[in-house]
DNA sequence: TCGACTTATCTGACATCTCAGTTACTGTTT
DNA sequence: AAACAGTAACTGAGATGTCAGATAAGTCGA
């Protein structure tokens, strides 16, 4: 079929490695979103999602984010916005607000308990991450790790179609 | 409120670059296993869960892997192995078999239409890996970028206890 | 061998997402 | 301004996971 045998393998065991290397990536990504939700599931009482979303409103600021910009940032269908800014307002974390400038819409916004828990989490996670995640690459890796996830990150999301 | 204004805020901006890092290794994650699991699901009729389980079931062969060993593989409850399996059982991708050493334990192994399958989505997942994945980064950063994840994925794999 | 742990899997109850359809509003076109 | 397509948020139904408890079977010391 490939017609070449030493360099067909070759090429096989490479693209294997590509295989191979994205399921670590997610396993990667999904072992440390259990360990560091764990923790502030525990010591903060929210989920991870929940603290990234109270992170993009803190950066947001002023009068707040649609819902549909929070669907956007994370990777969440409208409906389930809806019901994660149902439980994080049942919370007290955040509150939703008439948009002035579209009738339709809601602009939702930290609370100062919302925000007091964004500052509280951030401590916790930041040390997780540190210990979990940077410590645990050689140091010189860690900047260009970074960068590469960076370069990745833009690149895919413009791939992702809005969800409805 | 730190107390040294330019040395607090470039570490800030450091531990905050921790931060951040994450969510875009996880929104990276995210994305990818949405955009490969739709093809997948489309082309396949399997979601991207089920194919790495028909991956590690087609390296492992012989007589297959019990449903614990697959829970520790991917980051699943025993409970949510049994109903994986049980769809995939139901879609004829896989079979259980009693394990003669072990009246407790069931071993699943591939049908013939699980290794098939697991074949041809092979193909199909490798071209759109390289081209969301590997083909995003420069070339010379790649071979790196592949080893810091396995070295992650290692250490990680340590950290994250076996779930019920 | 007995009893106390431990382990492997399954199950019911629940949590949280997606999907598809609804409602309400916006902007555009005629 | 009336019709129309497009967008924002919400909702019921269904998919798929977790959690905790049940059951059956293995292990090990007294």
């Amino acid at each position: 079929m490939d017609g070449d045998g030493e360099v067909g393998s070759a090429r096989q065991a490479a693209e294997d490695g590509l295989v191979v290397t994205f399921g670590r990536l997610l396993g990667v990504a999904n072992r440390l979103e259990y360990l560091v939700g764990r923790a502030l599931e525990q010591e903060c009482g929210i989920s991870h999602l929940m603290y990234e979303v109270l992170l993009i409103l803190g950066r947001a600021g002023g009068p707040g984010l649609s819902m549909s910009a929070i669907g956007r940032a994370q990777v969440l269908t409208t409906g389930g916005v809806t019901r994660l800014i149902d439980r994080m307002e049942a919370a007290g974390l955040v509150e939703r607000a008439e948009d002035p400038g579209d009738r339709r819409g809601r602009l939702v916004r930290l609370t100062p308990l919302g925000e007091q828990t964004a500052v509280r989490a951030t401590r916790l996670h930041r040390d997780n991450l540190r210990r979990l995640l940077a410590d645990r690459l050689p140091a010189e890796h860690w900047d260009r790790f970074a960068e590469d996830v960076r370069v990745l990150s833009r690149a895919v999301e413009k791939e992702v179609p809005r969800l409805r």
